[in-house]
DNA sequence: TCTATTCCCGGTAACGTTAACAGTTTAGTC
DNA sequence: GACTAAACTGTTAACGTTACCGGGAATAGA
């Protein structure tokens, strides 16, 4: 027995739209047309060809598309792992963006530990001619997201979340300095003389970010010193429990501390749980994010709220406009930047 | 000026191999094995060639070699979301193990609202010839992952994760029930009578599991009867809180409460305190997952330890040993199922 | 010197789809 | 009845890469 008759009588396993054709005795382009929804196909002859796709359970081949349409329908997301609340909200927002525009996600992270791994990622990402890339990696301006950028920028726009404004790049963003601005504006308003924060990573634009609102609110109430409360922590509990500690040996009349999120807050709660300090009575701590937890601490956390899923819907939104715009004119505008205002969340703890 | 000119005149914007090989003065046969890795071919021309790639800045194009090789080096990975903290410690570990081994991470949310958006996700799948699923939505048996199942099975292996083990699918999930077990049975040794649960999300496997592990050690330890303490959460603090609330109205010699997962624990720790009930003394309250948080609830939570970043790490290379095997023999083996066992933390809440 | 082997390289066809164009039929108009 | 427009369908050539095969040059062994 030949291999061509074979062919013939086997059904095979994956159905192209040759077979497809050949089953509904029209040429593949009909196929074409009946898949990808262009007029000028006769209902009747319609109808039949969706039927065989129907039976032989053909699937269009998408990569075979992408090819011939030097196009594809894939955006890369770029982020440094799914640990924190924020990242993962994200994250959420992005898909359910994109998949609502029927665009799918090529998932990129990054290790932090690796300081070319943008590289690897940036060869990724151009090698599978994605449409338009997220950059939700957060990470001190100047550094590997200009590299980045500078590499990729000929393949596909790219839209960067949560770091400092270039002119040459476009940015959507939480204003975590008024966030911060606006904590510690409540904390002064509420009679506070010793306020203290607990940082994030400083090497991250929104932890900077958050230390600046801090210094702005001390400033402008007239109560900043050089030597005003700090401490550092890398945004887990177990972190700020430690800068809890710390602060309270270094200022012992601290009497509020602002943490820059909500898991820092907790430990730090829990620190003055330990040394027998009373919240809000002798301290009052205050976080930022929200996180759903955050209403049942002990005592339940004043904090920032800000949607962050909003932001990365944003994010897609503004991608895919700029991309359709590409693809009609064949020049390649340029993003356009965006910045979301938080609000404040009075709870007990303040 | 003729449209040739200018090409050959300009820059291509994207180089292609032709280019490449026109360049370095070989056939295009010869690039391609210099980007490969293949032998066969001089050092000195090889070098030459490298330079090439470098100077003019070419990219393979991954769709044209998926294409002609017909597979892809892209892994589809279903997910629910990312609210949560398991299913983001899931994905982390999935594209981890994913990206050591050269993988890429196709991600698709499924919208727990709609029934048949599976569906979708499927077609998705298939269009982009993923080599691999990793299915990381944890639901019911019996349902929409069983018609998945059916749609994909011809494309590519598949692994579940969380699910009830079936006869004919993979299934790699940790313990749940017997995580439960260890914990109920820690507050029955700690001399608790009245031991009621706080439960997940009943149309999900492991919340079915982390009950049915409840239910075991009471059993075994001759407690149960029908109407021992239940009260249903959705995963969240909220939930928690309220579910706390109903159970001590319903039975109040409640003296030991295990929510199913740390977020409903915190909740619960909270309406306890509101309601005056002090923990552990007059309540013991255990949770389940062991997030980084737990440490630092007032107060510390004693929890079930499970690392799902292991877990999802062991679920890719699973799939990635069937897939090697299946391009090996041409024949599509069946993935190993594998069961995690978690660990208890016994913390001060109880 | 002849043959076999190894090393290196190139030519051609193919993967599954869509774009561009070229037909053919049908209906409508004068 | 001829002409035109509209509706529908088919043919051919690409997209960028790798598989397959074929062949020349250099080397080694007889």
């Amino acid at each position: 027995m030949s291999t061509i008759e074979a062919r013939t009588v086997t059904p095979r396993i994956r159905p192209r739209m040759r077979d497809v054709a050949a089953l509904a005795g029209v040429s593949v382009q009909t196929v074409s047309r009946v898949i990808n929804g262009h007029p000028d196909v006769a209902e009747e002859t319609r109808g039949r060809i969706q039927t065989v796709i129907q039976t032989v359970g053909f699937h269009p081949n998408a990569i075979a598309r992408s090819l011939i349409t030097d196009s594809s329908n894939m955006l890369g997301v770029v982020a440094g792992g799914f640990q924190h609340y924020g990242p993962s909200q994200l994250l959420t927002g992005i898909e359910r963006e994109a998949a609502g525009s029927g665009w799918q996600v090529l998932l990129q992270v990054a290790d932090v530990s690796k300081p070319d791994d943008y590289e690897r990622i940036a060869n990724n990402l151009i090698a599978q001619r994605v449409a338009g890339i997220v950059w939700a990696y957060p990470e001190l301006t100047g550094g590997r997201e200009r590299a980045f950028h500078a590499k990729v920028q000929s393949v596909a726009p790219i839209i960067f979340l949560s770091m400092e404004a270039q002119s040459d790049s476009a940015v959507i963003s939480v204003d975590n300095r008024m966030g911060a601005r606006l904590v510690v504006d409540h904390l002064i308003a509420r009679g506070r003389r010793n306020i203290g924060i607990i940082t994030g990573p400083m090497a991250l634009w929104s932890a900077q970010q958050r230390q600046q609102g801090w210094m702005d609110a001390l400033q402008s109430a007239g109560r900043w010193t050089p030597d005003a409360p700090t401490s550092g922590g890398n945004w887990s509990a177990a972190s700020g429990a430690l800068a809890l500690h710390d602060l309270k040996a270094r200022h012992p009349n601290l009497d509020a501390v602002f943490a820059s999120n909500d898991q820092m807050a907790l430990g730090a709660l829990r620190a003055a749980h330990e040394l027998g300090i009373r919240v809000p009575a002798d301290l009052a701590v205050a976080g930022f994010d929200d996180t759903p937890e955050s209403p049942f601490f002990s005592p339940p956390l004043t904090t920032i709220h800000h949607n962050l899923e909003t932001l990365g819907q944003l994010a897609v939104r503004e991608l895919h406009r700029v991309v359709d715009l590409a693809r009609a004119s064949s020049e390649l505008p340029e993003p356009a930047p965006l910045l979301l205002q938080p609000t404040l969340v009075v709870r007990q703890s303040t």
